[in-house]
DNA sequence: TACATACCTG
DNA sequence: CAGGTATGTA
């Protein structure tokens, strides 16, 4: 294979990294951005006022990726980003609101009410003054809603209807007062249709063995009345009923058929199904994908946001922790569409999170704990972005040490590199297509980790490092010291093009440094070669220790010295004889030089790094 | 012609 | 440091 196309190939996979790495780099103010972003909207909405101060200030960003590294991490502790995600996902919040909400829009009786969720949960400007918002945050509830199953709904309806009663007889102790007018008469018009629709719903609760312990006398744990019921002040009672209501209109639609059950799971996949395919058109059209959901439970409390609201409803058991779950997936769907664009370009997606409608509000009464066996990572393959972004934190945590710890000359790109390195590996590309990415930097100590045995596949800092100290002895490397001296990594030709083009540009910057110092030496009237001396003290040797040994931590052996001085003379002499007119004239120095090589020690070949 | 290296450029 | 091109050599 000729040069030429391995040229090509490298040049292609280089712009192809180089934008990979430019897309992490760059994003990562946003990237950062998008977490805050998306913690503001994760919860309820109400709480996004102090999330967003976070962002505000946060924001107007910090053009040092390194800055933004640690200032992102640093609030990621605060934000808890991993549990964050499933806890503030609840569906029990997005159910409740979602779904009255969507009563409100489609029933009738809520005409000139404005939605008992938008009243109480402060996000509701967004959604309504944003159609797009809406739509995003129905799907949002509708795929939440779809998670509590409809069983699960049935047993809310089924308990709403039994609250009813008590109900109205709060009504007939306290009065309208506690509630308006219009939910009074729908009290009244409603309350023949609720007992039908009561006893029909607790024969299909006692049928269903999906709704066991949910039948009269055994609530779910979290739909019981008793002690939370008892706490809950009148107009919350009332709202909460109000919301029932609205339940179980939707319920009437479906009174007349015998299988509610499964009628009602159709329509609601059917609404998921059409949600989803809006929500992809539009957020492919209007907006980055918002992977963001890493949303924290910490900050935004549901009940301080909530509470007095109609937010607090019920709690939909189980079905709470298998809510991200659905949510990712749906996600994921978005996220899968072919994309023309770099896997990177979805990083900053969360960024846009900030103009998405927030989080339907969190019940609180809902265990938030998610089983140990679902792990966050459990749904990488929900949103490939989404858990990148996750790992980014993640490896910020534990990996940053590591990486501090090797060179500091390369901080803030062996960073950039790194992870965008391991993100393409484990996520976007393997190993194998990274051979052809010269410049890819693979942390050789993680792989090492991982199988001191395996093989790099790519040149990392490390290696380079070691190349430099290396031309300390060898200007002229053979194939065979090389791949003695890089032993740990597999050869391929591309390897072995990169690893001969470091070191002629490591003696392109010696030879220039020569013949700088020769002409200077001139120019200062040097008449004598043997005045031309390269110490350690030399400002030549200096210049070349910075450029090969910039940590200054590796002992030059002596015979570079030589080397360094025979060279510098073999200009100085070239050039006072004037053979420098002629364009190949250096050639002859190449000549000389080539023939000093050392031997690399032992250590090179049997250690990996310096 | 294939390959290696130098040179120039970004 | 890497890509591209020019040049020299076998």
């Amino acid at each position: 294979m000729s040069g030429t196309s391995t040229n090509n190939e490298s040049v292609s996979s280089r712009r192809i990294f180089q934008s990979l790495s430019q897309g992490n780099s760059t994003s990562q103010s946003v990237w950062s951005k998008g977490m805050f972003s998306s913690s503001n909207t994760c919860l309820d909405g109400c709480p996004a006022v102090h999330l967003c101060s976070h962002q505000a200030d946060y924001v107007p960003s910090n053009s040092d990726p390194s800055d933004v590294y640690e200032t992102s991490h640093s609030y990621s502790d605060d934000m808890l980003p991993d549990d964050a995600f499933y806890n503030s996902g609840g569906a029990g919040s997005s159910s409740i609101c979602s779904t009255q909400w969507e009563l409100n829009r489609a029933g009738d009786s809520t005409e000139g009410h404005p939605p008992p969720a938008s009243r109480s949960c402060g996000h509701n400007d967004w959604n309504l003054n944003d159609g797009h918002h809406a739509k995003r945050a129905r799907v949002e509830n509708i795929i939440k809603g779809m998670s509590s199953c409809p069983a699960t709904l049935c047993t809310d309806v089924t308990r709403r209807t039994e609250e009813l009663p008590s109900h109205q007889e709060h009504m007939q102790r306290t009065g309208p007062c506690s509630a308006t007018h219009d939910q009074t008469e729908q009290l009244e018009s409603q309350h023949q249709q609720l007992e039908r629709l009561r006893t029909k719903f607790q024969n299909v609760d006692q049928a269903s063995e999906a709704t066991d312990g949910v039948k009269e006398g055994n609530h779910h744990p979290c739909s019981d009345s008793g002690t939370s019921q008892e706490a809950l002040g009148d107009s919350d009672r009332d709202s909460e009923i109000y919301q029932g209501w609205k339940r179980v209109k939707m319920m009437n639609y479906f009174q007349s058929r015998p299988a509610k059950i499964k009628l009602m799971a159709d329509v609601l996949k059917d609404e998921l199904s059409k949600a989803v395919s809006r929500s992809v058109d539009y957020i492919f059209k209007s907006m980055p994908l918002s992977l963001a959901h890493e949303d924290s439970v910490g900050d935004a409390s549901p009940q301080s946001s909530c509470k007095g609201n109609n937010c607090r409803l019920t709690c939909y058991g189980s079905a709470v922790v298998r809510v991200p779950d659905v949510q990712t997936e749906a996600l994921s769907l978005v996220v899968q569409k072919p994309q023309p664009e770099k896997p990177d370009k979805f990083i900053p997606q969360s960024s846009s999170r900030a103009h998405l409608p927030p989080e339907p509000p969190v019940p609180f009464g809902v265990d938030f704990a998610l089983p140990e066996d679902q792990p966050p990572e459990k749904n990488q393959t929900a949103v490939r972005q989404h858990a990148l972004s996750r790992a980014q934190d993640r490896h910020s945590e534990g990996g940053q040490a590591t990486f501090n710890t090797h060179w500091n000359s390369v901080k803030v790109r062996s960073k950039v590199n790194a992870r965008s390195v391991r993100r393409l590996q484990n996520h976007t590309l393997s190993v194998g297509q990274l051979l052809c990415l010269p410049h890819v930097k693979i942390e050789p100590d993680n792989l090492m980790k991982t199988n001191p045995y395996m093989l790099n596949e790519g040149l990392s800092t490390n290696h380079l490092k070691k190349a430099k100290l290396m031309f300390f002895y060898t200007r002229y490397p053979s194939s065979l010291v090389l791949k003695k001296c890089f032993h740990d990594v597999q050869f391929t030709r591309c390897i072995t093009s990169q690893l001969i083009k470091w070191f002629s540009n490591f003696r392109e910057f010696f030879y220039i440094q020569m013949e700088k110092f020769a002409r200077h030496a001139l120019m200062e009237g040097v008449a004598d070669v043997r005045g031309l001396t390269v110490g350690r003290e030399s400002e030549l040797f200096r210049a070349l220790n910075v450029h090969y040994n910039k940590a200054n931590d590796f002992q030059v052996p002596d015979r570079f010295l030589d080397v360094a001085e025979i060279t510098l003379r073999e200009f100085y002499i070239a050039i006072s004889l004037g053979k420098d007119r002629d364009p190949s004239w250096k050639k002859a120095i190449y000549k000389v030089i080539c023939k000093l090589d050392s031997d690399v020690p032992a250590d090179f070949q049997s250690h990996h790094t310096g």
